[in-house]
DNA sequence: GCTCATGTTCCCCT
DNA sequence: CAGGGGAACATGAG
């Protein structure tokens, strides 16, 4: 699931852990703790989530905790006395509850530094909730290849995956395999307009919402259509992901 | 058994 | 150097 919104409602469940002592990290699977060891942390409390992309960290101590959900990562927190779930990697265990950090197929994982943050996450671009139009227009400019590509690439933009990159090129009718460098400044605006919709309508969800109306909402079903225009929705690998979009209604 | 999956990275091309 | 394609990573669902 992880993108945008999906961390931010990470974050939102790991504020409940801001300001508490860390009593001990249990690793349940060490190989998820990529970098760093627990005892940097372990007696400090944890300070405010921040997310950035799809991102979360937080300083404890004198260090900070980086995670970063792959594809089927998520945080949960609960009483120490519930259950644990078998994907339940790195748990956080703190005064009345624990910060559980679960993923099924391992990809991501959670780091512990002392250095700076940008040594665990690589370049990341400004956060997709914060790029304004002028700000678009910007980053995209002098880049070659497609919108796709663009919008996916995290050292361009950060937060913005799969589902809603598809997401946002529908909504500004844009074909997602259009160059960059041949959008005019209006179908950069409906790009910009759509993805700031997107992000803000996505984030109390916690997710990008498959809803009705939503091309989210109906990618995924057999013989899907276009909620627009009822058109048969396309379905191709297009920057090297599976990609969904209407051939009536999005143009090149 | 086979295919596909909301992410990232690395290698090889062009 | 910038991008694209493909594979790899690990695990489960259909």
């Amino acid at each position: 699931m992880p993108e945008l919104p999906d961390v931010e409602g990470f974050r939102r469940v790991a504020e409940r852990a801001s300001g508490r002592r860390i009593k001990r990290v249990d690793l349940l699977d060490r190989t998820l703790l990529r970098g760093g060891g627990v005892s940097a942390v372990e007696g400090e409390r944890f300070g405010d989530f921040e997310r950035h992309g799809k991102w979360l960290m937080a300083p404890a101590g004198d260090a900070e905790v980086l995670m970063h959900f792959g594809m089927t990562g998520r945080l949960d927190w609960e009483r120490r006395s519930t259950q644990r779930h078998v994907h339940d990697r790195i748990v956080f265990v703190c005064r009345g509850g624990e910060l559980r950090y679960r993923n099924m197929r391992k990809f991501g994982g959670v780091w512990i530094s002392r250095r700076g943050r940008e040594r665990v996450t690589g370049p990341l671009g400004p956060d997709a909730s914060e790029v304004g139009l002028d700000g678009l227009r910007e980053l995209l400019s002098g880049r070659r290849g497609s919108v796709k590509a663009a919008l996916m690439d995290q050292r361009l933009i950060a937060g913005l995956g799969n589902l809603m990159v598809d997401e946002i090129a529908w909504r500004a009718r844009v074909d997602p395999r259009t160059a960059v460098g041949r959008l005019s400044r209006r179908r950069v605006e409906r790009l910009w307009r759509a993805m700031a919709e997107v992000v803000r309508q996505s984030i109390p969800t916690g997710r990008v919402p498959p809803a009705e109306g939503w091309l989210t909402g109906a990618r995924d079903e057999r013989d899907a259509r276009c909620p627009r225009c009822g058109a048969r929705l396309r379905r191709a690998t297009v920057a090297g992901r599976t990609t969904v979009w209407c051939g009536r209604c999005q143009r090149r």
